[in-house]
RNA sequence: AGGGCUAUAGCUCAGUUGGUUAGAGCGCUACACUGAUAAUGUAGAGGUCUCCAGUUCAAAUCUGGAUAGCCCUACCA
């Protein structure tokens, strides 16, 4: 017996399944059955779980989950082991706050070995619900071994990684992993570098208002320059722009743009009146100019004038014809000048980052504390300014220091806070402060150093925890060199499949296009410590690639420097700090104390998770790289990025070949999902509620994943009603009457397709259409396709014209040929299509195999047939059979979907229901095959719209009248200009013209004086009208319908209008579908007919064994039509 | 600020290489149909395809620009 089911509860059908899954050992056994050596690979970006999985992840995991699944069947090895990501800032902050410290009580309110522990107990705090979550959304992930990046296996391979980095050398060998300093993110206020996260946090960036100066910088009268002078004695200035006046001091050099104009204006000082000529960008002179106020004379200004006079002496001069010129230092500070730097520094650079946007149109260069300043002064070759480093003559120290202030050498400012907000309020509330910037600003214009000082609102960055701004300051790191492996990591991202491309060309490839050097340090206490240790000159250094060279590392130190050190059970800090090695030449070496950027972990994950090279070296191997990955888009320059960069560097191959990148899952309304907004939605009631299948289907047929989706419950409600509540029918119909007749699938007894009837052949055609192109679509990993496709198969194709129409065949009659070939028929459509959708619904799917299975399972295991297999999980994937596609009988039958559907809107126009019989339809014939095409598909038509006839309407009956239309695909070719008078001219052909062309093969219209030649090809005919009949046409087809009556077409519409009100009333009473009857129907004269003439047809319709007229009847009155009602009683036998 | 993505009916989405009257589902209205249905059928209402300009005989579709939303990257002085 078939299980029968009253209805559908999707959460109980996770539940049924989920449980045999685990007692059967289903994941399990769908990997292993399938061979090693044929492997699909698939990695796991590893989730955190420190915090709680959000509905996001399901998106996520669906994906990634499903195309696993389709691999699984398409007979590859799919291992997916889980991972989990230990290490990172979020979990350091979680732990702090918790804590209730901050970063600077590490190592002093806690121990760094205490702090460590806290985060290594946080980072799994919620793999239960994790776990869980996995689990009941149907994710299957190998839970039971995961890699985890915190474990010492994990980091030795890493450091591995970092090793073949160091060793590996550029074309001019230089390492890949290199020590430098970089311009960064930096709180004074903290007295911490801060991460690009850090600085992404929501408000980090805040409008504020800072003082901005023009400054004017005076040019050094040499050969280079003279040619910009007019005088020996002109007071030449370029004019620079800066918001940061504090970093004036620390200039060395001026940018311009090489391809930028810029002028000379002879002008007046603004703040002295001394007549000056000032350079700047020709684009900007409007902003500091009035042209009102040109070729005013200079005299005539007096300070605090706000009209400045002004000439143009030279209007064109190119950005590069300035490079090179000297000026004088603005704001000297004697302790910082060098030799090396007057010779140097000081000079104008070029610089494409340049713009004339706003400021002059040159870039005050302060390299120290800007990143574009530092890669353009660097690229110019301009040293430093600081005060001198005796150990490192080329990097003095900055002029500001670590808490923000300026360094006691410079002049007049030394001791100052450079940003008003590193004061404290105390400080800052005083009538007389002055911040420093305007300070500065004040300085320069008594100097007649400035030009414009004014304030200026723009975005800067504030460090999260202080909430003060930050400032850029050069930071010692640790880097790899990507740049270097730029072009062949662009090159290699070519050769990869991603979903949508335009992540991979646009948002990833145009990063990789402009890769700067991947800053690997963090300063902080959990994660991967750098395996580096040097001396403390740093003249020496070792990169350690494996816990087994450490030891012997230690072991030679040990003896080396009379230690007795051992090597602690785990790598993290402090224990690693505390090991020292010993250089060549015996000296002690202390280890870098940075960490590693935790996305370096993650990156490493497909050799870190094997413990590569140190173990499985041939698991490795077949399971490098990965076919499919997938995370959100927003990993872009996150996991996708790191995967692909070590992959290139180490292994010279791409990481991945396929990936797919989703996007956000937003509230309904579209917006964000926060805590905050309280918009969050908890996967676990998501689930609960409507079943994973639903809220996976929904997921992935809603909307490409990759764009964003709005999430919204009423899609899965809509996905459950229609997609698995239609399937569920259809299935509780097929077992409904298998269970009656008896019926048990018998695969050695399968009734060849060309016995079968039009209708069967024609579903199983559009099931092996749908085979291809689900396959197509999901190869392609286009799992929205996929979906949709499934969707209008279930819905339009097998419940709605297949079913619909087949109906009868279940229930009437024995179970004969014709019967079982219906039943054959629909069991394989529900058997392929559970396969098809349990990539996606992979409990539901097995739940509906497992019930169409479960009578003939002993026999299928015994005899080891297709479905021997426990679960829709462990099969093969359905393979196409293009010779079961018949595209001819799927034309067939869309006639006939069309024509009953034009047919059953003219009875409805014509108030006609379908019970009642009529006569014939016409149909005017379209072309020679379509009268054979029809006869193919008549029966259908004729009892779907019930009529006795189709009468087939031709040119030679002249009834027909055609309507023609321009093809304006071939005629707009030809004709050009004159198409839209000749579509106007064609829309007006009347028959004989068709005819004309049809018969001759062309026709000459004439436009506008040209005389053109068209044929059939460039007319869309039509029969538009069969003029006296009632008609619906859908453009092409047209159908005409005959509505007169006659008396026994009456009786007949009676007659059915008569069972269908018993069944109803045998419906009402819950009569079971094969009880006998007695059916007692109360004599009236608009039934005498009907029940006359089809007394017999009655009877069989309704099962009754007897049907008799009285004059009373006991039950009540049934309303036959508007005005009749007719008193029925239906009693079981 | 830069780069990327998106913009089509009240909602969620289709719309092939430019080509006839821009489609589907949901929702709404009305009427049917039902011996599987949480279904279904028919009809109706609902669109300046975000805006502007250009290319073309012809633009939702191609080009340029603008606007809005989102993501990523960001001290462009």
């Amino acid at each position: 017996m078939y299980r029968e089911f009253k209805h559908l509860h999707l959460p109980s059908v996770d539940a049924e399944i989920r449980q045999f899954w685990e007692d059967e050992r289903i994941f399990e056994k769908s990997v292993e059955q399938r061979p090693t050596e044929n492997s699909f690979v698939f990695y796991e970006g590893p989730p955190s779980a420190n915090g709680k999985p959000g509905i996001h992840h399901v998106m996520a995991r669906t994906v990634k989950d499903l195309f696993c699944r389709y691999n699984t069947l398409k007979g590859f090895r799919v291992d997916r082991k889980g991972g989990w990501d230990t290490h990172g800032l979020p979990i350091e902050l979680q732990v702090e706050k918790e804590l209730g410290i901050t970063k600077e009580d590490i190592g002093k309110k806690v121990t760094v070995e205490e702090y460590n522990q806290a985060c290594r107990s946080t980072v799994m705090r919620y793999k239960d619900l994790w776990d869980d979550i996995t689990r009941r959304m149907g994710y299957w992930v190998d839970l039971d071994d995961p890699y985890i990046t915190f474990k010492n296996e994990y980091i030795e391979s890493c450091w591995w990684v970092l090793q073949q980095l160091y060793n590996k050398k550029t074309t001019s060998g230089e390492s890949f992993l290199y020590k430098g300093f970089t311009i960064q993110p930096y709180s004074p206020a903290a007295g911490t570098g801060l991460s690009t996260h850090e600085l992404n946090m929501p408000g980090c960036y805040k409008e504020v208002t800072d003082f901005s100066t023009v400054a004017m910088f005076k040019v050094r009268r040499e050969d280079a320059s003279a040619k910009f002078f007019d005088a020996d004695d002109e007071d030449l200035r370029i004019l620079a722009w800066t918001t940061t006046p504090w970093t004036l001091p620390s200039n060395v050099a001026l940018t311009v743009g090489p391809n930028i104009e810029y002028a000379k204006i002879k002008t007046v000082s603004p703040y002295t009146g001394a007549h000056v000529s000032v350079i700047l960008a020709k684009d900007r002179v409007s902003a500091y100019f009035n042209a009102d106020d040109e070729n005013n004379v200079l005299s005539t200004f007096t300070v605090g004038d706000k009209k400045l006079p002004y000439s143009v002496a030279q209007s064109s001069i190119k950005g590069s014809e300035l490079v090179g010129l000297r000026y004088e230092q603005l704001m000297p500070t004697p302790a910082a000048t060098t030799p090396e730097l007057e010779a140097k520094g000081f000079r104008v650079i070029s610089g494409d980052f340049v713009t004339t946007e706003d400021g002059t149109g040159v870039v005050h260069t302060a390299p120290y504390f800007g990143a574009d300043d530092f890669r353009a002064s660097k690229a110019a070759g301009i040293p430093f300014i600081g005060i001198p480093n005796p150990k490192n003559p080329e990097l003095p120290f900055p002029l500001v220091d670590k808490q923000g202030k300026f360094v006691e050498e410079v002049p007049e400012f030394g001791g100052r806070y450079v940003k008003a907000e590193y004061y404290s309020k105390e400080v800052t509330s005083d009538k007389e402060f002055k911040p420093t910037d305007l300070l500065i600003s004040l300085r320069l214009k008594e100097d007649n150093k400035a030009f414009k000082i004014e304030k200026y609102k723009h975005n800067y960055p504030h460090c999260w925890r202080t909430d003060k701004p930050v400032l850029y300051y050069p930071l010692d790191s640790w880097f790899i060199r990507a740049s270097a492996a730029r072009e062949r990591m662009s090159e290699l991202n070519k050769t990869i499949n991603w979903k949508p491309a335009s992540t991979g060309t646009g948002r990833f490839g145009q990063w990789l296009d402009n890769l700067q050097d991947w800053n690997l340090s963090r300063s902080r206490y959990w994660g991967v410590p750098l395996p580096v240790w040097r001396t403390e000159d740093g003249e020496e250094e070792v990169c350690i690639g494996s816990v087994e060279s450490l030891r012997s590392e230690i072991t030679k130190a040990n003896t080396a420097l009379g230690l007795s050190q051992t090597l602690a059970d785990d790598l993290h800090r402090p224990y690693i700090d505390e090991v020292i090695l010993v250089s060549a030449s015996g000296k002690p070496m202390r280890r870098e104390l940075d960490l590693i950027d935790v996305w370096f972990d993650s990156g490493s994950m497909p050799y870190a998770q094997w413990h590569y090279p140190f173990e499985n070296q041939e698991v490795f191997k077949n399971n490098f790289p990965a076919n499919f990955i997938a995370e959100g888009v927003d990993q872009t320059r996150g996991w996708f990025y790191t995967l692909h960069a070590i992959a290139a560097m180490v292994f010279d191959s791409v990481a991945f070949k396929n990936v797919v990148s989703n996007g956000l899952v937003l509230d309904k309304e579209g917006n964000k999902m926060s805590k905050s907004k309280g918009n969050v939605v908890d996967p676990f009631e998501t689930i609960a509620e409507y079943g994973a299948d639903a809220t996976r289907w929904y997921m992935m047929a809603n909307a490409n994943p990759w764009d964003n989706l709005k999430f919204d419950t009423g899609g899965i409600i809509e996905v459950r009603n229609k997609l698995f509540g239609t399937l569920f029918n259809t299935y509780n119909f097929f077992a409904l009457y298998a269970n009656l007749d008896g019926f048990k699938m018998d695969e050695f007894k399968v009734l060849p397709y060309n016995n079968r009837t039009e209708l069967d052949r024609w579903i199983i055609s559009k099931l092996y259409s749908l085979v291809a192109d689900y396959r197509e679509a999901m190869d392609d990993y286009d799992v929205t396709r996929a979906c949709r496709a499934i969707e209008e198969f279930v819905d339009e194709h097998l419940s709605n014209w297949f079913v619909r129409l087949s109906r009868r065949r279940f229930w009437k009659g024995e179970l004969n040929d014709d019967k079982t070939a219906a039943y054959q028929t629909l069991f394989e459509c529900l058997m392929v299509t559970s396969q098809l959708m349990s990539s996606v619904a992979p409990f539901f799917s097995d739940w509906l195999y497992r019930n169409l299975t479960a009578p003939i399972k002993d026999v299928a295991k015994a005899k080891n047939t297709p479905l021997r297999h426990d679960s829709i999980h462990l099969s093969d994937l359905i393979v196409p059979d293009a010779s079961k596609i018949d595209k001819d009988l799927e034309k067939r039958m869309a006639y006939a979907q069309r024509i009953c559907s034009l047919a059953l809107s003219i009875r409805k126009k014509e108030k006609l229901r379908v019970r009642l019989p009529l006569q014939k339809i016409l149909l005017p014939v379209l072309d020679a095959a379509f009268i054979a095409e029809v006869e193919g598909v008549k029966d259908l038509i004729l009892s779907e719209i019930n009529v006795k006839q189709i009468e087939y309407i031709t040119d030679a009956t002249g009834l027909l009248k055609k309507g023609a239309k321009a093809n304006f695909k071939t005629l707009g070719a030809k004709l050009g200009k004159d198409m839209k008078d000749a579509a106007a001219l064609i829309a007006n052909f009347s028959n004989s013209d068709i005819n004309e062309l049809e018969q001759s093969g062309w026709l000459k219209i004439l436009i506008h004086g040209t005389e053109y030649t068209i044929t059939p090809e460039d007319l869309v005919i039509s029969t538009e009208d069969l003029p006296g009949w009632k008609v619906a046409s859908d453009g092409e087809l047209t159908v005409a319908l005959d509505i007169h009556m006659t008396p026994e077409l009456l009786a007949e519409g009676t007659a059915r209008d008569l069972v269908n009100r018993i069944q109803n009333i045998r419906k009402d009473k819950d009569f079971n579908v094969t009880d006998r009857v007695t059916v007692t129907l109360e004599r009236h004269n608009a039934i005498l007919a009907a029940v006359e003439q089809f007394h017999d047809y009655i009877k069989a319709e309704v099962l009754a064994t007897d049907l008799v007229l009285a004059d009373e009847v006991e039950g009540e009155k049934v309303e036959l039509d508007d005005v009749v009602k007719v008193g029925i009683e239906v009693s079981v036998n």
